[in-house]
RNA sequence: GGGCGAUUAGCUCAGUUGGUUAGAGCGUUUGCUUUACACGCAAAAUGUCGGGGGUUCGAGUCCCUCAUCGCCCACCA
């Protein structure tokens, strides 16, 4: 309501009326009984509702017998201006011409010959009621029939049916029109339907369709641009599909109501000579001579919506926001506004500046409640969502909903979703906490140190990796994808492999602590700075409190992190990294299982594949002893010594094997059996590899990377085997 | 009537152009007061990917069909 889009809406109403788009015509429209106001096609939702199927006789007017008639509405039978049969119906086309007696009124109908009337459904006659009804206004037209409003704005009946109806609510007036057809006999049955019935979106109370006059935009034309620029790609939809949506409402658009009787709105700029009958429409008032009275009317809200993308700017003066932004890149919003609001924007785009408004149109999920129902005031099952930042923070509400919202499908809400995000900015927040109590952060937190640890390598190809896959999954729009990167680098790669590799250096003290300092820096600034879209509040603060950014400023306009650290690693050392962690996973699990505490300080014997193994373990046993709390790790060439130590349960890696000796603890069957299921299951896997390679047809289909593939697989599978019969012949003695 | 989408672990859902043994969170089970974090740590179990058919060397992924659920549009005397 601001001046200025209030200048643009008068500039576009005259400029569409004067080019023939915009019109005042009288027209079936929708109308809402409770805002007393008329509604455009797309503020009507349609409900399937229990309703009655009322069958009425409707005498001849000579002779005797009656046509009978089926209506779901009993009171616009007051509107009723003929009875239609088919032509061709031979039950009835010799009665076209005769009349029927109207019913609780004095009025004779005519019986016309009308193809609207289909043979095959009800009784073949159908009432007309042109004024309620938009076939029956068809059909009106057709026929030259009058067109009776029966009815006051409030829904209430009016003065032009019989004495005792006026002023009844239309369902009063129902019941006691069939109450009174019941007296008379004229009620041939009644059936109980469920039916479809049009509900005003903002009344709530099921509209009228009825004859009014009423302001008009004709929309094909407007069309045919804002088609070409989707169909084009010039704006694209993510996801993609929602262009049938728009395709189809386009290609069939009708004219849009934009008047309203309502009291706060845009005012029509059209004034009424009611000396001469004059239209005037202008920017300002007339300045002719006469009495001028200016329409009341007010338009429709999207009206002024539509013209958004450039009325905000200052449109129509061609100002230097306009120039710069107009059109913008993305639009982002919901799907059940396409008509509403996208597809209106796009056209008045290309209409009055000639261009596309936006080149990407994302569409979020709509959030509904658990039971998959819309969030809405009168269900009540809305969560305030400033109750939820209050119980779980707002970074948590932001990342929780990108986290759980898949790509153009509905999310089923509820407040426990929340804790996802909590617990992970929980998780953040700890994470840096530990860095501080460290010490003050690294003096150049914006690079690299040299010599980088094996660990340290990982982290960072883990980091480059997750940037790029971040970046093109935002290209994409596929925010959730983004979000789930971001939650397993932080948590997976960050705080449980590397925080916990890097407290080895770090309580080395010297220059191995400066170094692990460092990296934990760099890759924590980083790792803010990517989740600053996602988790804005905590980021900006953890990244003053570290120390990234300086006071005063903020983290929003450090440049956003380059993949580009890990291209000159020697990939060896990454993969010592996987390979000892793997080791881990296995010790963690054979301690695990027999039920040992983690806290209980362990001896484990690694015998490491080969010598290249041996050497890059070797160099790990320090990082395997703290990851594993073992009080000693052998690395050797050799297996376990069985035979002097008793069996140990063990299991490979692909850096070699790793025992668990527990001096006579060992529970041999269970040993035997774990094992044996493993051995079953990679003989499974090497038959299915095997079977799939002696395929001709695969070897010479199959991209050859697929082929290479399954051959390095395969070879894994026969040195997992190898070992594993190793361990079971040792077990056994 | 037309269109769109969904159906994957007990629950809520990922799974981008078909490619080894289908994943996550919650829940469940076991063990942990390991000085960042119990909103946590270490481990474990659970799936004939809705049914049927087809294409392919290979299908959760592509095609057809059926079923169930949801949404949109149109119509409904």
């Amino acid at each position: 309501m601001d001046e200025g889009l209030s200048d643009a809406v008068r500039k576009v109403f005259v400029a569409l009326y004067k080019k023939g788009y915009i019109y005042r015509g009288q027209r079936m429209i929708n109308w809402c009984p409770a805002a007393k106001s008329a509604l455009s096609d797309e503020e009507v939702i349609y409900r399937d509702v229990p309703g009655k199927f009322y069958y009425f006789r409707y005498p001849l007017a000579e002779g005797e017998g009656a046509l009978i008639v089926a209506t779901t509405r009993p009171e616009t039978m007051f509107g009723d201006t003929a009875v239609a049969v088919h032509p061709d119906d031979e039950r009835y086309n010799k009665l076209i011409g005769k009349f029927v007696k109207l019913p609780l009124t004095d009025r004779l109908i005519p019986i016309v010959g009308d193809i609207h009337a289909d043979p095959t459904k009800g009784t073949g006659c159908v009432k007309i009621t042109p004024g309620h009804d938009p076939n029956d206004f068809e059909v009106g037209k057709r026929h030259n029939l009058e067109v009776i409003n029966i009815m006051n704005n409030d829904g209430t009946l009016n003065d032009l049916c019989p004495a005792d109806f006026v002023g009844l609510d239309r369902f009063v007036a129902r019941d006691l029109c069939v109450r009174k057809l019941t007296e008379q006999g004229l009620v041939e049955k009644i059936e109980d339907i469920t039916h479809s019935v049009g509900y005003s979106e903002r009344g709530g109370v099921p509209i009228e369709t009825l004859v009014s006059s009423q302001w008009f935009c004709k929309m094909d034309e407007l069309a045919k641009p804002a088609i070409e620029a989707v169909k084009s790609g010039k704006i694209k939809f993510y996801p993609e599909r929602w262009t049938k949506t728009y395709f189809h409402w386009m290609e069939n658009i009708q004219d849009w109501c934009i008047s309203r009787q309502l009291w706060w709105g845009h005012r029509i700029p059209a004034w009424y000579n009611d000396e001469n009958g004059e239209v005037y429409v202008g920017e300002e008032p007339p300045a002719a001579p006469g009495k001028w009275r200016q329409e009341e009317d007010v338009l429709d809200t999207w009206v002024s919506s539509w013209l958004w993308p450039f009325s905000i700017m200052g449109w129509p003066e061609q100002t230097g926001e306009l120039k710069k932004f107009y059109p913008t890149n993305d639009l982002v919003t919901g799907p059940d506004i396409i008509f509403f609001w996208v597809a209106r924007m796009i056209m008045a785009g290309c209409e009055f500046e000639g261009t596309i408004p936006f080149r990407n149109v994302y569409f979020t999920s709509i959030i509904r409640d658990e039971k998959g129902r819309k969030l809405s005031k009168s269900l009540g099952n809305s969560p305030d969502p400033l109750d939820v930042i209050a119980e779980y923070g707002a970074d948590a509400l932001r990342f929780s909903i990108v986290y759980i919202a898949p790509v153009g499908m509905d999310i089923r809400y509820n407040n426990e979703k929340c804790e996802i995000g909590r617990n992970f900015a929980n998780k953040l927040w700890n994470a840096c906490r530990f860095r501080q109590m460290q010490g003050g952060v690294s003096a150049d937190f914006e690079h690299l140190p040299e010599g980088l640890s094996c660990d340290e390598k990982w982290m960072i190809s883990k980091l480059d990796a997750a940037i790029s896959g971040i970046e093109e999954e935002l290209e994409k729009f596929r925010f959730h994808a983004a979000a789930h990167a971001l939650y397993d680098l932080v948590w997976s790669d960050f705080c449980d492999w590397f925080v916990e590799a890097e407290k080895l250096p770090m309580r080395s003290g010297g220059a191995d602590r400066e170094r692990a300092l460092a990296v934990l820096d760099y890759a924590l600034f980083r790792i803010l700075k990517l989740l600053h879209p996602f988790m804005p509040f905590i980021t900006e603060e953890l990244a003053h409190r570290m120390g990234f950014v300086e006071e005063g400023k903020s983290i929003m306009y450090t440049a956003w992190p380059e993949a580009d650290d890990a291209a000159s690693f020697d990939p060896a050392e990454c993969a010592l990294a996987d390979g000892k962690f793997e080791l881990v996973r296995i010790g963690r699990f054979l301690r695990s299982s027999y039920n040992i505490p983690d806290g209980k300080k362990l001896d484990f014997h690694i015998k490491a594949a080969g010598k290249t193994e041996f050497d890059a373990l070797v160099t790990q046993r320090e990082s395997l002893k703290l990851l594993l709390n073992a009080e000693n790790i052998e690395i050797s060439l050799e297996a376990f010594d069985s035979a002097a130590h008793g069996a140990a349960p063990s299991q490979p890696g692909a850096m070699g094997v790793i025992s668990l000796p527990l001096a006579g603890l060992i529970d041999v069957a269970a040993e035997l059996a774990r094992l044996e299921k493993q051995l079953k299951d990679i003989n499974g896997w090497i038959a299915s590899a095997k079977g799939k390679l002696a395929n001709e047809r695969f070897v010479k289909n199959a991209p050859p990377q697929v082929v290479a593939d399954a051959r390095s697989g395969l070879a894994d599978l026969e040195v997992r085997k190898t070992r594993t019969e190793e361990l079971i012949s040792a077990l056994k003695g």
